[in-house]
RNA sequence: GUCCCCAUCGUCUAGUGGCCUAGGACGCUGGCCUCUCACGCCGGUAACGGGGGUUCGACUCCCCCUGGGGACGCCA
């Protein structure tokens, strides 16, 4: 049999981390045995979908590379089919009309409460033959068996089971005539061929419920993996008030797609000593069954590691679309891609985010002079380098080869010639040509920002420091 | 409150009765490398929540406690 999986949100926000997770893992372990993945929007609370959110998780997914085999579906397009089954509920008498108000309901349930017992609907309106009046409003509810238990083998959290008198008489219809979820979860699972349910463990309350419903109408139960939740650093569900922020945002923030994948699927989840994986390797090792059963605590700093790995070891090719973006988005365009492939391989292991690559990057594309850092000019542009760098400028000019093998002959020619270390002449030259006293080797820099920019900016180093010196005395 | 789930370094985890004086990773930290930064390498820091059992022997099995989490909607 076909693994068929879904991945079933709700449209009433954009895709945070912890939905990512468990699209993820769904995905994932779909790949694994060669399913189908199916997207369904759980829709059947109208009021409360957006199709801004259907977008914006539809995005998210797309930019994990999440993107499901078949769908989006929509829930509320199979409103009739939902309604068709609770009529043959009715019928055999496994669903019954509750003409309860909500304000009696919420008495009952406060007085259950006080009397230290679980909130639920008592079933008063199981036998109860007639409307009140005839035009009285009323939703349906399913007659769940009021005697055994249901018990099921969960891939994640093992045998699982429920005395069926802990569970209450579920709503299938509301009183407006709208199917609720658990019907929809339902029937939809049915009729597409679900037969693995992977999903949050916050979901696990409704298994037995949604179990009871399959049984009672005679189809297949499929099976469930309830995953652990993802906290956030508080250690509670995550949600919006906990820094559940949209997967896009870490698109913002500079993480690579693939690095996300690759911290949340450690999160819960492991393979040996290994920490890094490619997507391709997460897909043919990752198995929903070896997924433990605790909650984990979103952490940034590893996520931030693991990114600056996935940066280290990507193709320069592959860090185009995100490096462009970023610049992109600090003023700078038009770069040519032969152009960011020669620099990509200097700055992969010096950046831990696309942002950081494309700020470390900024100083080669400027044509005005780099600012310098005060602490950087402070320490390094000395008055004493005015000799080195004046001399290093001319001999840079009259160098005919612009390559790293001739640019460090003329260095090493400055170090003889002035008995100087290499830190007293790379240092203020660093600070010239990046404004900073950070960056690639030396001569690869030099490479990078090119000829004219390179000497343009020495010569601007040295009037900066003839000025300190002229001011100095 | 009721029901359910969970419990190894601060965090993510390995561990499936003896291989554990508990391994790896992030973080933090000492050092090496070095033209800077980074990478890399070497070292350090730090955990089996508590109490009972079972057993020749428990991180590993059982029970209780404690702690954390989830669910209790005409939301999904």
């Amino acid at each position: 049999m076909t693994l068929r999986t879904r991945f079933a949100p709700s449209p009433t926000g954009f895709l945070h981390i912890g939905g990512a997770r468990t699209a993820l893992f769904c995905h994932l372990h779909t790949r694994h045995y060669g399913g189908t993945t199916i997207l369904r929007v759980e829709d059947t609370d109208l009021e409360r979908s957006k199709q801004e959110a259907v977008d914006a998780i539809l995005d998210g997914m797309h930019w994990l590379g999440l993107d499901p085999d078949e769908g989006p579906y929509f829930q509320s397009a199979n409103r009739e089919k939902h309604l068709d089954i609770v009529d043959q509920l009715l019928i055999a008498e496994r669903a019954y009309r509750c003409y309860c108000s909500k304000e009696e309901l919420d008495q009952m349930r406060d007085e259950q409460r006080s009397a230290g017992l679980k909130p639920r609907y008592d079933g008063r309106c199981r036998d109860r033959g007639s409307a009140p009046t005839p035009d009285a409003p009323y939703v349906i509810r399913f007659r769940r068996p009021k005697v055994g238990e249901v018990i099921w083998q969960d891939k994640i959290q093992g045998e699982v089971r429920v005395r069926n008198d802990e569970l209450d008489d579920l709503i299938l219809v509301r009183s407006d005539g709208s199917p609720t979820y658990n019907l929809a979860v339902v029937v939809d699972d049915h009729n597409m061929g679900i037969n693995l349910v992977i999903r949050g463990e916050d979901h696990l309350s409704n298994t037995p419920r949604q179990i009871q419903l399959f049984e009672a109408l005679a189809w297949d139960v499929p099976e469930y993996a309830h995953m652990p939740l993802l906290h956030g650093e508080d250690g509670a569900k995550l949600s919006k008030r906990h820094g559940a922020v949209s997967v896009l945002a870490f698109k913002e923030d500079g993480f690579l797609a693939s690095a996300v994948n690759n911290y949340l699927v450690r999160l819960g989840w492991s393979h040996g000593d290994q920490e890094i994986f490619t997507t391709k390797e997460m897909e043919e090792l990752f198995d929903i069954c070896e997924v433990g059963r605790s909650a984990a605590i979103f952490n940034s700093d590893k996520l931030l590691w693991i990114n600056s790995h996935h940066i280290m070891d990507a193709q320069p090719e592959d860090l185009l679309e995100e490096l462009t973006y970023q610049l992109q988005r600090i003023g700078i365009e038009g770069v040519e891609n032969s152009r960011l492939l020669e620099i990509i391989p200097e700055f992969q292991e010096r950046s831990k985010t696309m942002v950081e690559m494309a700020q470390k990057i900024a100083f080669l594309f400027i044509d005005e002079l780099p600012p310098y850092e005060p602490n950087a000019a402070k320490k390094h542009m000395k008055i004493a380098a005015i000799g080195p760098l004046s001399e290093l400028t001319s001999r840079l000019e009259s160098c005919q080869d612009w390559s790293h093998d001739s640019i460090e002959k003329v260095f090493k020619s400055i170090l003889d010639a002035f008995g100087i270390k290499m830190g007293k002449l790379a240092q203020p030259v660093r600070v010239a040509l990046t404004g900073t006293a950070t960056s690639p080797g030396i001569y690869e820099t030099l490479c990078l920002l090119g000829r004219q920019k390179t000497i343009s900016r020495l010569k601007a180093g040295v009037v900066f420091l003839e000025e300190k010196a002229a001011a100095a005395e």
